[in-house]
DNA sequence: AATTTACGTCAGCCATATTGACATATTTCT
DNA sequence: AGAAATATGTCAATATGGCTGACGTAAATT
């Protein structure tokens, strides 16, 4: 199982070189996240959805009420970028939009029950895939696994992961 | 810095229900990885060059005289994905092909010094998030990272995976 | 009243992926 | 020797998911 060296990419204590790169990272990251995605992809195409339908279904699953800025915030992309594939999810019946109670320039997306159910599908995938990961580790394995992948982000993005993360409602 | 959760995706020993899924795990995983690969899509715009060309340019690096095979293998793609941003890395100068000494059939890949040259580039940048990471967490971290990534590889490709990031010369 | 904000839309573009069919050279099998 | 399998390349057509820039509208803010 483990021929993973323990520790590799070290030292270079007193002397000239730049470290070695970290390559067993990189590339485990690569492996890791393609076949995190595979999952959820074969299912997606069952319903003639992608990855993008995936991520938009997530979050708004995730954080019912939202606005259409954070999303963009949250997925980085552009506007219309999102539009397309907001729209097929919103035609399809998977997300519902309401105008915001406070300020109605706002449209506030929820997931219907029928988005519940897939985003619960393709959620179950990528747990499952984790939890089968985690089993195979010591205890404090994934207290350490979320340390890393924040450690990941950018600096100035931290705050808004964390916020979402903890599942904040406005 | 930390208020990510130590553990919360807890046990549900005796009862019923589902164990919650891990949202904070998954998340992370996008929002790590949409950053991860930030820093070099930077780069490569300079050169016209778009995410498929790191990646067949950062394998072939580390994998010299690979085959074409090899390299579908690997990324999961089709020959004609791979077709054009191959011939593109040739055709500039950053990738040279050889037919295989022993079985003709084959074209063997290798990076030329300016393929290295960006790759090594690249690599630098990926390496230096990861040590920023590493940096801010304890000793035993880095093993953890990489076993909790290597566990999160379907089960089936493990094998291949460690032959690469041992770096295995054919 | 003027400005800013939230959102949508239109037109066009590009990168990257797909499938299926077919061609060529070379190696291997019978 | 001939047939089959392999490694690679190529063509045509198609889809997805990104992008930019411009413009429009409704609602909120100043």
């Amino acid at each position: 199982m483990s021929s993973l060296r323990p520790d590799a990419g070290a030292s270079d204590a007193g002397g000239g070189e730049p470290p070695a790169p970290p390559y067993d990272l990189i590339e485990l990251l690569f492996f890791a996240y393609r076949d995190f995605t595979s999952d959820p992809d074969t299912v997606l195409s069952e319903y003639g959805f992608g990855r993008a339908h995936h991520r938009v279904l997530h979050f708004v699953n995730r954080n019912p009420g939202m606005r259409v800025t954070d999303l963009l915030a949250i997925l980085k992309i552009t506007k219309q970028s999102l539009g397309r594939v907001l729209k097929q999810l919103v035609d399809e019946g998977f997300v519902m939009q309401e105008p915001g109670p406070v300020d109605r320039r706002e449209r506030l997306l929820f997931a219907t029950p029928k988005g519940m159910e897939l985003a619960r599908r393709l959620t179950d995938l990528q747990s499952r895939r984790i939890a089968r990961a985690l089993a195979a580790l010591p205890e404090e394995s994934a207290a350490v696994a979320r340390q890393f992948l924040y450690e990941m982000i950018d600096v100035d993005q931290r705050k808004d992961v964390l916020r979402l993360i903890a599942g904040e409602r406005r």
